[in-house]
DNA sequence: GGAGAACTGTCAACTACTTGACACAACGGG
DNA sequence: CCCGTTGTGTCAAGTAGTTGACAGTTCTCC
């Protein structure tokens, strides 16, 4: 199935409420990329001249410390733009960006994004609200680090996860996330948050797979978080 | 001293780029307020209404849990304003501000601004660079917990302190905090902070005074963050 | 100028997370 | 179909931060 310019462009979050003119617009400069599962879309420290929309497939956003440590900092799916901290301010890359899995992508420059935003108030209102999202997101993560026992987090975590990425049937989520993946997530070792997933198991709150984490009562990890450090 | 309204405006760093005729609007539409020492500004869940502007004072920003644990999030110093999420997106305020001193504010209510921002491309294009640093400012707190441990934490954030709040005098900056608010600001016990500034004291990289921390070799500190997690 | 509040400095007991190691299971590409 | 890779489950030893307690000091405000 191939789709125009514009219909791509629709169906990202950042741009489906756009007069038409303005999408139209956009489409013209927008470029297509794909890229292989496991590519490098791009690196921290890059120059950050283009914002990204994903049309199809999975990304990655990480952080590494020069001594190659790495935190996960989200998963983008269809219809999620990333990139606009760099874009809009100029500056280098603060993530890498890697595939997950074969992906579709369309890219905007730069000089051609902001030319627009000057030009139309509604993409500034836009982009406004998506940054503030963004901010409530990361304000939210530093406060759970602070608030938060290791237990609440990773309950916290997967319940996010589930909202967001989870697959529901008759109200059980079937998430698809290694347990070394979510240790990454949260920066704690591995062990630790098997422990804690063995512990809800035995309450019969979760059950654990090969790269499955299958939440039965949505209720009891909630209530995980009511416990407070 | 008075000054115009438009000189005040002119003063704080968000809108010191703009062009006259977007200020003297502003001014029309910005109303003033003082505030004593202690006194609170907005608090956590408060419907956030209003984008404030420090003109004189400062202030603290907070975020407290239900249970009445508190993080320090940031000092706002003359020149900084704070508010602006809540008052872009429209929802609740994500912290609460309290006058640290007696402080004078100038405060410009959400539809105002908002009918400012469509109107002036160069307005928007301020904020949403005020955004991205913001968005960088919480990033950078998220990977430095991920990546530091809790001494590297410490020393970093007295970097930072010093950079935006310190008194320098032949290169041997005061900073004026407590060893309890230190400890509010990294989340970690007072205790712990007491521990590594003693050592560091020993070291002849800091000298200690009843809320005060003269730092004495910045570059000893710096050597801190290259040690890894 | 005296009383209480705020802040520093230090101890010891406790708790929680890390690190490293290893066995075993399941998946997937040649 | 087999072998390397990726992921789970578990243990034991070591470490870093928390909690609570208390004495001594310096502010501040009444």
């Amino acid at each position: 199935m191939t789709l125009t310019a514009r219909a791509v462009l629709k169906a990202n979050r950042l741009f489906r409420d756009l007069p038409d003119a303005t999408v139209d617009k956009l489409a013209s400069l927008a470029i297509r990329r794909s890229v292989k599962r496991g590519a490098r879309i791009f690196a921290q420290g890059d120059p950050g001249d283009s914002l990204l929309g994903l049309i199809a497939g999975q990304v990655r956003i990480t952080a590494t410390t020069p001594g190659g440590k790495e935190v996960f900092l989200n998963i983008m799916e269809p219809g999620d733009s990333f990139g606009e901290i760099a874009v809009l301010d100029g500056n280098a890359r603060t993530a890498s960006a890697d595939a997950l899995l074969d992906s579709e992508l369309f890219v905007v420059r730069r000089r051609d994004l902001l030319a627009l935003i000057e030009r139309d108030g509604k993409l500034a209102i836009q982009l406004l609200a998506l940054l503030c999202q963004r901010l409530r997101w990361t304000s939210e993560l530093i406060e759970e680090a602070a608030f938060l026992t290791v237990p609440g987090r990773l309950a916290r975590r997967l319940l996010k996860l589930a909202e967001e990425h989870g697959k529901t049937v008759d109200g059980v989520v079937t998430l698809h996330i290694s347990q070394a993946d979510l240790a990454g997530f949260m920066s704690v070792s591995r062990q630790i948050v098997n422990q804690n997933l063995q512990e809800w198991r035995r309450r019969g709150w979760i059950d654990l797979g090969r790269s499955r984490i299958i939440l039965r009562d949505v209720a009891g990890l909630r209530r995980v978080l009511e416990q407070p450090k």
